[in-house]
Formats: structure tokens, sequence, C-alpha cells
DNA sequence: CTGAAAGCGCTTACAG
DNA sequence: CTGAAAGCGCTTACAG
């Protein structure tokens, strides 16, 4: 038959649709009797309902929303693991989305919530300075942007978010290079596209330079993409230009393997040649070898938090709060204390 | 005001919900004064329509779903590039399901397909051994299968697939590292759960060995997940052993560099010590230093196919293909030629 | 425990 | 070019 609907259903078992609907949600109020013999129907004809109408219809969907910026991001992965986790605890549903284009993400938010009537939202990454007070206040579905800056002061009220302190973490990092007595650090990042985060980094960067009177040289900082080919090119450019690196900081682990693999590639061995520190601490940068030293980022615990907070807005009707989680400094073996400059 | 909907905007602009609907759906039969005060009228209330009504109600939603197996996988993120952008090119949209749980993939495939009202579905990894006949025919959409097997002959008629022939790919592998002259060659692989090609795949390494009058030997074999994390312990497994292995084939890459960074962690170097071959041929082999040798599945080409053969489903009711498309040693510096076994 | 009816927010012929 | 009406497949009070 094509395409079974309810009404189907209900015509072969002999009963009304709502009795159908009533075995498929799994209310109590029906009999064992009639349930088996909808249910062996059911089996029988292979029925599958028809979620769009049931999220049509529906006023408590009982499931949180997750939407993530881009595609495969195994620095987000983890936080989504932890998430689910903590959703599943609540008795909820996760449904799991990606926001893969270039689209407005607040909007693509908004779609979502309204599509599958979701009960709370968690975003992570993307962009989410400019928030429509009206639009998210009518909507009544709390919102919790994780890994994203929302800048804004006048957002504060609408979202909560949960982060880490970008430049101070930044700043932290480079700041152990510099301890380490390292002067000629480059700084390989990512650029304009994730204003708010890259900035912060670079901010991070400088101010630790400055700390430590050591000038900031433009031609030590490297802008890219988040890819292994954008951090082993950035590596390549700034070993050509000859400038005596001996550390490099970059802005995230991927480009930092990258980053990492240039140099080997070009034998300079790593950290007696070169010292290299990435940040975000995907698994990755510890099965790379050396194992790189890492700024991390508190991968599960962003994904706790965000829930523990949506959860309080949700039943507690608690106020929105931001919340600056804490990195940690992962010392592997890529960071090396040096007196003076190696030459190469 | 608390989520409007396609009638307030109507009565809002004086026309008919119809009318804006049209609007909505970039018709070309609507007066283009009408159409600019009704998209104002959107701009300013932030109207956002709801995709559950629309998909219940549409027959043609133009749109291609993917659905992916599990969540983040390096190796499906390029075919994944290469599907959007064909299905791009035939005007239809795609959207990106996956199917984190372990619910019964072809279910929740059906469930996407009447939920979406897709046009067409490729699944991307996943079990597909038991098709109902009645039910895939019913529902009148074609379903190309990719990176999974679907063993049953009988499923042949029912769906498309686009694959590799895992155990000649395996095969090879192993009968390169024998050709360099190992016999004491390690394998770690994924287990029991992906039945099908895990099988296959220690299927060609048992072939080339005995193809190579080398032993099959129980204590060489260790099955594990597809973590970086199993590979890591199964190298340390078969090193423990101390079997004098000189060679290991993993049968993801994944898990190859966990095994790789085992070695290399007890200071085997690769491939002075201990060669590797990985398989997939994903992006970070290439980064891994040494970068590693693998059996590479041509990600790309894995996408085009499928979303060609969509097409010829879809646009010319051309029967269900099952192509298997070839698989490509990428020999990089994980592998060496010996002489005799190398006594560590 | 079960059924009849209304309605979720759209789209789509049909008529004008 | 525009509107009135039917209906997509469900769920949910309400009544019994």
């Amino acid at each position: 038959m094509q395409n079974m609907n309810i009404k189907d259903i209900a015509k072969i078992a002999g009963v009304a649709p709502s009795t159908v609907s009533r075995v498929l949600n799994n209310r109590s109020d029906v009999s064992e009797k009639t349930r088996g013999k909808i249910l062996n129907i059911m089996e029988q004809y292979n029925y599958i309902p028809n979620n769009s109408a049931r999220n049509l219809k529906i006023i408590d969907s009982n499931t949180i929303g997750v939407l993530v910026k881009g595609i495969y991001n195994p620095f987000f992965s983890r936080i989504i693991q932890s998430i689910e986790e903590k959703i599943a605890e609540q008795g909820y549903s996760m449904t799991l989305n990606y926001n893969y284009n270039d689209s407005n993400d607040i909007d693509t938010a908004i779609q979502l919530i309204k599509e599958k009537k979701l009960e709370g939202l968690v975003c992570l990454g993307g962009n989410f300075e400019h928030l429509d007070e009206q639009q998210i206040k009518s909507l009544n579905v709390p919102i919790v942007i994780a890994s994203a800056n929302i800048i804004d002061q006048k957002n504060k009220s609408m979202v909560s978010s949960v982060t880490i302190d970008n430049e101070k973490a930044a700043f932290e990092a480079v700041d152990y290079l510099c301890n380490l007595g390292h002067t000629q650090i480059g700084l390989i990042t990512t650029g304009i596209a994730d204003r708010s985060i890259g900035r912060l980094r670079i901010q991070g960067y400088k101010k630790a330079l400055k700390k430590h009177n050591i000038r900031i040289d433009e031609n030590l900082m490297e802008i890219g993409e988040y890819t292994f080919e954008s951090g082993y090119e950035a590596m390549e450019h700034l070993l050509d230009k000859n400038l005596e690196i001996t550390a490099v900081f970059a802005t995230s682990d991927i480009m930092a393997i990258g980053a990492a693999k240039a140099a080997l590639s070009r034998g300079l061995s790593i950290p007696e040649k070169i010292s290299i520190i990435g940040f975000d601490g995907i698994e990755y940068t510890n099965y790379f070898h050396p194992a790189l030293t890492t700024m991390r980022q508190p991968q599960e615990e962003i994904g706790y938090k965000s829930i523990e907070i949506l959860f309080g807005l949700l039943k507690e009707e608690k106020k929105h709060q931001h919340v600056i989680l804490k990195t940690e400094l992962i010392q592997r073996k890529s960071c090396k204390r040096i007196k003076r400059i190696t030459s190469y």
C-alpha cells in the first residue's frame, strides 16, 4: 500500500484514528488487546508515522535541538557527546542538526525551533551578533550559545552562553612559550571569518608578547583557514621568511598539526628545532607524534554546562547566564625551553 | 507577536493566505507591488515559515536526503562534500541527517523520506541487510547505499549501491606488505559490529597471506573499534605479545594512526622497525609524521557516482545499479622493504 | 477505554 | 493576478 497513514491503520484495525495515535504515543489509556492488535497491523504493514504531521500538531516535543555550525569538526563532536548524555538524563530527546551552508545562524535556529517545536536549543559555534529582541522573546524557547561569542551586551538578556576566555587562553599559551625563552614566536590563525574568536586570540598573542617586551611583528602572523592544509602552508610561509622563529602558536589544533607536519617535513624536529602549541585539545593532538602541547577547552564541561543552564531556564525559569569556563594547558612533547635563538 | 503564521501575514497585508504562500515560494504569478508589500511585512515581523507544515503538504520537495551513519567520521565528510556539489548542480537541495543512535537504518531512512517528502536518498554507511520489498517499492523513492554492503542478492533490485571491493582492497594492501618481504603481519580491525565490511577485509588479509604461503595466526589479529585509542591499544597488545611482527595492516586510517602512535611511543620507528598501512585515505594520514601509506577509497567518486545513479533513477527511470569503485594504494612513508625479520 | 471533531500551518488546484 | 476551500497526517481536548 502506498504510504500508509494513521487512518488506514485505523480502518484495518476497526478503530478510530485517535486510538491508533494513542498507541503510537504509548499512552496508557488503551486496552492491551486493542494495543496489541494495532501494533500487529503496524508491524505487518511496516507503518512508519510521518514526523512532519506530528511536529505540526504537537506542543511538547520533549526534545532539545543541537545546532552545529559547519560540518565535521572534531572539536564539537566531543561536546555533542556530553550534551546528548545530559539531555537523555533529563528524559528528553535530542535532535542534531548541522548548519553547513552559510545561511544566517539565528534564522536557521529559529526555523528549527518552529519546525520541530523544540523546547530548547543549544548552538555550537556560529554567529549571533544580531539578535532581534522581539523575535527571540516571543519565541519563548531558551537558547544557549556554546563556543561562540555573542559580543553585544544587549544580547545577554536574550540568550545564555558558555564560552572560554579566548583572549586569556591565547595569552596563556603564548606566555608559556615566552616563559620557555622563546622570543620569535609565529602565529597561525584563522581570519576574518570567525571575527570575534579569531580576533580575541590574536589579542591574547599580542598581549603576551607585550608583557615580555617582545616586539610585535606582522611578518610573524599568518592568517589561514581551519584546515590541515592551511596550517601546513602557513608554516611554510613562516619558515620561508627566515625569521628565525623558534616557536609557533596555532589557534586551532587542526592548524597546529598541519604546521607541525610542515616543520617535520623540512627536517626541523619538534620540539628541538621548533616548538608548537595548539588550541582546542582535540584528540588528534595526542596521537600526533610528537604529541602536541595544546590549550585545551573543556569540551565535556562545555556540553554539561550548556544543558544545565538550558534546563535551568526551562524548568526553573532562571535568568540567562553567561558562563566562562577555564581552559587548561596540556603540556605534552612539542614545546621546549630554549636559552637563546637556535639558528638553523 | 507569538509565532506569526501565513494567515497573520495575510491579514496584515490585506491579502489571502494563498497569496502569501505564493511569494513565499517565489512564484511568478504575483504582482510586484503585492510581492513587495508582503516581503516587507515578513521582514518587519521576522516571519519564518514552518517547515513541518510545508513538508506535510508539499509533493515535490526538490530535495535529496543524505543519511549518514554515526556522527563525526572524517572519511564520510569528503564524500558528503562531493555529494552536495552534485546535488546543487542538478538544481536540487540537500538535507543532511545523522543517524547517530543505533536505531534501524532503513527505518530511519524511510522516516526521513516521509517526513521531508524527499525525492531521493543516499545513505552513507549503515546496515541494509533486511529490506522489505513491499515497503521500498511502495515508497517509490530511489535509494542509493554508499559505502555499506547490502549483501543479500534480492536487495539488489530495490536499491542501488556504490561500494568498493573490500576484500580485494584489503588483499592488495596486505599483498603489498608481503611483496615488501614482510611475513609477520599484524591485523588491526573492527569487530562484529560492521559485519559485512569488517569481515570482508579480514578475508582479504587472509587471502593475501595464503597467496604468499604465510601461516594465518589468530594471535596476529586484533579486533577493536573505529577510534584512535582502540588502534593504539591493539598495537600495544600486538607488541606485547612479542611476535616479531614487522608490519601491521589496519582496516581504517583512524586505527592506523593510533597504531602508529603506539609504535612510535615505544621508540619503534616507522617504517624502519615496523611498517604500517591504513585504509580509507583520510586527510589526516597525510599529516601524520611519517605520512601513512594507505589504501585509499575514492571518496569524491563515491559521492559523484551515488548522485549520478540517483538522478538516473529519478529522471530517466533507470534500473538499480551496483557500482564497485577502484581503490588506490597511496604509497607514502610508512612502509619499508625488508630482507628478513628484523629483531627488536 | 474509545470515538468524533477541530485544528496545527502550510500548498495547490480551481475559479474568477 | 488573487481568493476560497480542501486537505496533507497527525494530536488533543471533549464527551461518553
